[in-house]
DNA sequence: GATGACAAGATTGTCAACAATCGAGGGCCG
DNA sequence: CGGCCCTCGATTGTTGACAATCTTGTCATC
């Protein structure tokens, strides 16, 4: 019944680093639709975004659409070609590995800073998220349950209660899916269920070692799913890969 | 002789996360200088910087500012308050410790990158900057020798090669001179020389646990100069830092 | 038939005028 | 004399039109 709205709840908090600033409502949720839409996966890398298409579907001004099109940018959500219009953000390769390297090291000091300060109240709430998250995937609501296992990150971060780190995080999150959509291998791109488990049970025992463990493997897992290798054509590659030409051409010409 | 050409150059490497996306060079042109005014300290907490006033000063349209303004805004170096304008930040002393919080880990994580993949290309240049930043100490040049410091963390994060790692210290580092004007207790704001250095040893010798002991400690000392205590007054204070009138008036009446 | 210049359409970038909102100051009333 | 309200100035927020730029499609030429 309150799921919509929690989730909406829980989005809206994820947003973290740009909830607070309300330079006019409509930029906001201009925006906010656009990394919703981009945390969903529904926003294919190369797209084009045209102001005045998204003008009037928000039914705002193209001032507003430019305003939230430059946060996007800064988010690295999308890529501002002068003249030419902005795009959804192709990552490369390179940029992926990136991503998942700093992810590593800023899930480590949260789960470190977790592991000091937190107490029950700020587990059961994860808890809770942990256990929607199952049922979302078992009722095989797979979209959802990618949504609550983002969320599971990002409540995770702001619960530790550096809102630097947390923002960070998010920036983190919000990047992944494109590169995920960009250099997926295989198919299934939610995370593994028991790790969530296992990392709060590590935290609520307050063993910080095996805390960072599990969560370094859990990320691990992600990026393991992704093929990310050295050399591998990213955002250059352009038309190639879209029309399934690299690799194998460059490789074997037959 | 080249000096100008040389800061220039580095700030605009420095620059960063937001370097890479030309969207119109004028607003990129605003949003740099007011930035460098930041990193510089010439932007007073709280000071309002008004649309027009902007667009005549650089020669450019509001439009423009505008944007430039909403770029700041979600680097946190100003606060948009609706209706009523755009101030320079004034980050509380929860902000500053977080932002402190998350510059140990982020210039760990630096590090250890750094200890395992320098060698003396990477080493020589930073070692050049250390070098021009003690000459301007020791000139007298104080502000020149703080920007060269600034660049020395910056120039070690870009080396390692991680552009989300570097774009995150960037952020941090481009924060961190309204925390130092907002809360300062002692009055020399630059590292200390010889930290840089030893880092930078450390980091040639291959010496990890002594290279991150070092830029943690490097990183405290900063951090002991400003006056960050918990129940310390930071956004919220307004007038009363401003005028002096905090601190003792709390503690003591007379 | 291929290549180059050229023109048309679409899209972004720029701008100035207008509307809405807020804070300050003065005047009015209690 | 103190508090409240109202007007006025200043600043931000919004809108639409205009200019610049790029892509695409066409056509003449080699």
């Amino acid at each position: 019944m309150s799921e919509a709205q929690e989730q909406d709840g829980v989005a809206a908090m994820a947003a973290g680093k740009a909830a607070r600033t309300p330079s006019t409502e409509e930029t906001q949720r201009v925006f906010e639709s656009l990394r919703n839409a981009v945390l969903d996966q529904r926003l294919p890398p190369g797209l084009q975004l045209k102001e005045q298409a998204l003008a009037d579907a928000f039914g705002v001004n193209r001032a507003v659409v430019r305003q939230a099109l430059a946060r996007l940018e800064i988010y690295r959500l999308v890529t501002h070609a002068p003249n030419r219009g902005v795009f959804v953000a192709h990552p490369s390769a390179a940029e992926g590995r990136d991503l998942f390297t700093a992810r590593r090291y800023i899930e480590t000091a949260i789960v470190e800073l977790a592991v000091e300060r937190f107490d029950d109240s700020d587990l059961a709430p994860l808890r809770a998220l942990v256990r929607r998250e199952r049922e979302a995937y078992e009722a095989g609501e797979l979209r959802k349950a990618l949504r609550l296992s983002i969320d599971f990150h990002l409540q995770l971060a702001e619960r530790v209660g550096n809102t630097v780190l947390a923002a960070f995080l998010d920036e983190i999150v919000t990047r992944t899916p494109l590169v995920v959509l960009a250099h997926r291998r295989e198919s299934p791109p939610t995370c593994m269920l028991s790790d969530h488990e296992h990392i709060l049970d590590a935290i609520a025992a307050h063993d910080l070692e095996r805390a960072r463990a599990l969560m370094i493997e859990h990320v691990g897992h992600l990026e393991g799913r992704l093929a990310l290798d050295r050399g591998g054509r990213g955002a250059d590659a352009g038309i190639a890969r879209l029309l399934g030409l690299d690799g194998d051409v460059a490789k074997a010409g037959g």
